[in-house]
DNA sequence: AGAGTTGTTCAAGC
DNA sequence: AGCTTGAACAACTC
């Protein structure tokens, strides 16, 4: 479901919901009990993403983490709202206003005092206010890990899923296998800069939008992507090729990017 | 029904 | 040490 875009976007919106408020937090299945108990009745301070990373803080000693990996999906409404579906592992709200996560890869709480640790075992993350380029470059500059895959690597790079990354390697017309270290400076540089910008289209939108067709305005946002789940390449009118990486399907144009 | 999927972590092997 | 693979997990769609 997520690459960083959705999680960022997601931050802003839950934010938005309860920030300022008291939660009562529920764990429909007791799977998450304890750490529902613990939120209950806490404070909401405001959200934070990281990445692809979910934090929600609360005026008590730990923070609400989660993490949605392929499945996991948010549902928002407001009250008054229908009882939690089976899947539903925790539901937070205010009088006002509800938040479901449902099949998340991590729902958990952590320590505050750890939270800088936890910061900083990912690389930069794209869609920081403020981020730092240079540790990400400077990553993939050292690795011999094909592209495709640092890209894909969090530690690395924080906000970059498996859409994102096929559609910037061909729109930069990039092979996915060169390696790390033999990108330049610039074409890293310029990629970040092409990555960053494509994630906050995301955000803004709510799709993984990449290419530059006229959107159709009536319709509902979908993913408007040029390679990703694709056959014939827009540029050259060549096949496709999918492969497997890592246990991932990668989509790239053999005769565009070398 | 089963396979595939916008993801990650861990263990093990090279 | 860096790199790779495979399994496990989860909930949905086709």
């Amino acid at each position: 479901m997520p690459e960083g875009h959705t999680i960022h976007r997601a931050a802003q919106d839950h934010g938005a919901l309860i920030a300022g408020h008291r939660v009562s937090a529920v764990s429909p299945q007791g799977r998450f009990a304890d750490g529902a108990a613990l939120i209950d009745g806490a404070l909401c301070l405001g959200t934070e993403a990281l990445g692809k990373h979910l934090l929600y803080h609360f005026d008590v000693q730990q923070t609400l983490h989660l993490h949605l990996g392929l499945g996991g999906y948010f549902v928002t409404g407001a009250q008054p709202a229908s009882a939690p579906r089976d899947v539903t592992r925790l539901r937070i709200e205010t009088g006002r206003a509800l938040i479901d996560i449902i099949g998340p890869n991590t729902c958990e709480l952590i320590p505050n005092d750890a939270l800088d640790g936890f910061r900083h075992r990912y690389g930069p993350d794209l869609l920081a206010a403020d981020p730092d380029p240079d540790r990400a470059i400077a990553a993939i500059r050292k690795s011999r890990a094909p592209i495709a895959r640092l890209l894909m690597d969090q530690k690395v790079i924080s906000g970059i899923g498996n859409i994102y990354r096929a559609e910037i390697l061909w729109l930069r017309g990039l092979d996915p296998m060169t390696p790390g270290k033999n990108l330049s400076e610039t074409q890293l540089r310029a990629l970040w800069d092409d990555m960053r910008a494509l994630l906050q289209i995301g955000v803004a939108t709510g799709a993984i939008i990449t290419n530059s067709e006229t959107p159709s305005p009536k319709r509902e946002v979908r993913e408007r992507t040029n390679i990703f789940g694709k056959d014939i390449c827009p540029r050259c009118d060549g096949q496709i090729v999918k492969s497997q990486l890592s246990g991932r399907t990668l989509y790239h144009c053999p005769r565009c990017q070398t």
